[in-house]
Parts: C-alpha cells; structure tokens; sequence
DNA sequence: AAACTGATAACTGTCGACAGTTCGACGGGC
DNA sequence: GCCCGTCGAACTGTCGACAGTTATCAGTTT
C-alpha cells in the first residue's frame, strides 16, 4: 500500500510495527524502548530510529523530545478534527466515485454491502473489516491514488483510536444502510448525493465514537485507574 | 508550521531543507549526497537521514534504494493527481470558512486581495507570495488546523514544482478576479458559492502549470539537454 | 514527618566506522 | 572494431559506542 517492501531494514520495521500498532498489540499511550525493541528485532537503532520517524509523519505515533515515540491517543478534539479531514477527502472522493465509476467497480461495491448485509443478518455486529472494505472499494472507484493514500492515513488513525476502546462500536444497521445508499447513488451517478450521503454517514461514526470514548472515558476514572498518555504540564 | 523546532538536530536540518528546496535553490530532480550534506553542515549522517526521511514522507524528496534520495520532479499526470488533492481539501476549506468566518479574518481576506490588485497595478505579474498568502488566510478562516496543515503540505509540492520552470505563471488578472470573488462568497457566508469558485479556480492554475510545463519540456529538449531526473527501466 | 537536594540509572540524541551494493571505467577476448 | 567480464571508486545501509538529559530514589535537613 505505501510502497516497496523491499527499501532497507528500516522499511520492513514500519510494516512490523504498524501491524502492531493496528491490531492493539501496542495500544494507544504506549511507550516505545528503542534498545528494547532493537534487541528483540536483533537490529540497530539507525533503522528502528527511521521506522519510528515515518510513523510519527503517518500520525501514527507522537513523538516528544527526550522522551520518546508513543502511540498515538486521540483526545475528542481530536477526533473532530480528523473526522473534519476524513469528511473532506471521502465527500470529494464520493463525488469522483459517481463520475468516474466503472461497471466492475459498481459491481464490487454491491458485493461488499451484499457481504455486510449477510453478516450483519448472522451475527448482530457488522465486522469493522467489511466496513474498511467499502470505503476502500468507493476509493479504488474513484481514481483518485492520491486521495486514496491520504484517506488511508486517516483510516489508520481511525483504527488504532478503535483500539484503545473495549467496547468496539457496533456499526449499527444505519451504517449499512448508509453504505446502500451511497453504492446505489455511485451506481446512479449522482455525485452530490453520494456526497451529501457520505457527509451524514461519517457525522453518525464521528458521534458513535466520540459517545464510547466518552463512557468508556468515565468507566476508567471511576475505579481510580490514571489517565493513559497525555501529560500536562 | 510544522511544529516545535528543537526537537534534535535533525529538526533544524529538515527545516533548513526545506527551504533550500522551495527556495529552487535545490532543483526538482537534484540529487542529495548524504556524506556532502552532513560534511557541509558538520553534522553525523544519522540526523541527516532521519531529516531527509521526513521530507520524503512530507512528499518533498524521492527515495530510491541504494541511490539515495532526489528533489520531487512532478511529471503532468502527477500534476493532475495533485491538485485533485488540493481541490478535495481546498474547496472542503472554503466551505467551512464560509461557515465559521469571524470579522477579523474577513477583513484579512479583503486586505490581501487589497495588495494583489495594488501589486497587480505597479508590476504586471501578481507576486507568487500573495497568492499563498490569500490561500493561507482562507484556511485560518476555516478553523480546521488538521485540513490547513494538509493543503500545506501540497502547497509545497507545488513550490517546489514552480521552482523548477524557468517562466513563473504569471497568476492573470483572471487569478485576483477569483480571490476576490472567493472573499466575497465567504463574507456573505455561501458556502456552495465558495467551494465551485476554488474548484474553477484551481482548474485554471493546474492549466497554466501544466501548459507552463509542456512548452519549457519542449524547449529544453530541443537543445539536446538530456531528461532530468524520472529513469525508466 | 515533609520537603529539599544530591547521586544514580535509564533512555534518547549523536557520532564515527564497517559492510554491502551499484555504477562506471578499463582491459581482454571474439 | 565491438562486446563482455572484471576491477575499482563512491555511495547508501547498518552497526556499536559515547554524550547529554531527564526521571527516580535515597539521604539529609528543618
């Protein structure tokens, strides 16, 4: 998706720790040892050094001086400032969606909401992987590379946010409807349908989001837990 | 802009970089020797290549393996992949301006495109500076600090990219119509208005650029100069 | 007992040197 | 005369070690 594997150690490190980073294994607030993690990768510090540059340019990772890389832990400031760029580039990415669609791509975005709509009759959540699917399906159908990798930047952060929270959000049946809705007006090529569609559907998951963040915000502070990462001065 | 600049040598070095390569003062095309570099400004190449690192995830520089890293020379379908980009994120910011403008950055607005016309009036090409000045205004209107840092970043690109041809556009009277228009629209708080003004106004810049680009390519291969830079198989 | 101060330890930031690869030049063979 | 194999220089990729800084903790003092 980013690249070639195949530039160095330091690339095949960034892959490693962005799975990592991905699935949870590091979940957000966590600390990054560079000699720890050098050691058990059996590498230098250069590369992990450079690894961990490029994810913090990714928003992956924060990074504060003489103290370290961190994962990254959004506050709900800044969730609504991601989800204000996230809604920029999908609305536009929509709109090219609807004008430059193709059959097989139309075809591809039926068959992930026929896929989802299955899913979500067998077990009651709709997986997050057949959510990321559609999105990315609506990406490839609008040409648009560049639009594509920064959408992906953004869906990324979206993730490891999902993965500092216990309970996942359900991506209710509404979510599936969006997701119809907007297929059909890309079928249809109405492009400022699909827009205006896209807008509402990430205004619902902006909302579900901030709410489980919130109650969960509360969840932790009740047992006497300390709040993770985000030291003020 | 990009944040605080102590945060190690390699910090300073990205941001004196950086400015080597939208000054033109680094050519598109222009090869880093990472040992020359780090000699020239008495540094270790560790720092150096975590700099140049970040420029290449910031889109400024190129990196090939085992060659090193290379000035970013866009070619024209580049171009156009840019400034759909800039579009999505450009005319997202004019909607929102038009929406959360406050009277003192109206006022700014205007008085920018107060100087480019007076500017316009002395010289007869519009200063490139005001250019970016107006857009940056527009996107201080916005209040969106993750979509302003965005358009930033392929702002920069297109520096970089105007670094390279020898014949600056010449931003036309057309240009100073659009802004003017564009401020107007936010003053009034139509956003729809604002948005089609960017996305006609954009149009026409990637039209000059890439006529720019196609009659100085002409003229540099007539001579016989060979390609700079862009190696095929 | 609480607060201040000093030393200690851990970690990041930086450096110089080594290893591996690629591009170019030179010489030999056909 | 042209092509191919080999040698060599230059550069990137990687490594281990040193220096600087910050946090922690014990010791002392009020």
């Amino acid at each position: 998706m980013t690249g070639l594997v195949h530039r160095g150690l330091a690339g095949q490190v960034v892959e490693m720790l962005r799975e990592q980073i991905l699935t949870g294994v590091l979940p957000p607030g966590s600390r990054l040892n560079e000699v720890e993690i050098a050691r058990d990768l059996g590498i230098s510090r250069g590369p992990l050094r450079e690894a961990i540059g490029q994810l913090v340019s990714e928003g992956l990772l924060v990074h504060v001086p003489n103290k370290g890389a961190a994962v990254f832990a959004a506050r709900p400031e800044d969730v609504a400032a991601l989800f204000e760029l996230r809604a920029a580039l999908e609305c536009a990415a929509a709109r090219m969606a609807a004008h430059r669609r193709r059959p097989q791509e139309v075809i591809r975005l039926r068959k992930v909401c026929e896929r989802s709509r299955k899913a979500r009759e067998t077990g009651r959540k709709l997986p997050y992987d057949l959510d990321l699917d559609f999105h990315r399906s609506l990406m490839d159908a609008a040409h648009s590379p560049r639009i594509a990798e920064q959408v992906w930047l953004v869906q990324q952060q979206v993730i490891v946010l999902r993965s500092g929270l216990t309970s996942r959000t359900t991506h209710t049946e509404t979510s599936l409807t969006d997701h119809e809705a907007m297929a059909g007006a890309v079928a249809e090529g109405d492009a400022d349908r699909a827009a205006s569609l896209m807008e509402a559907h990430l205004a619902l998951v902006e909302t579900e989001l901030l709410q489980t963040m919130q109650s969960e915000a509360r969840n932790e502070e009740a047992p006497g837990a300390q709040r993770t990462g985000r030291s003020a001065p």
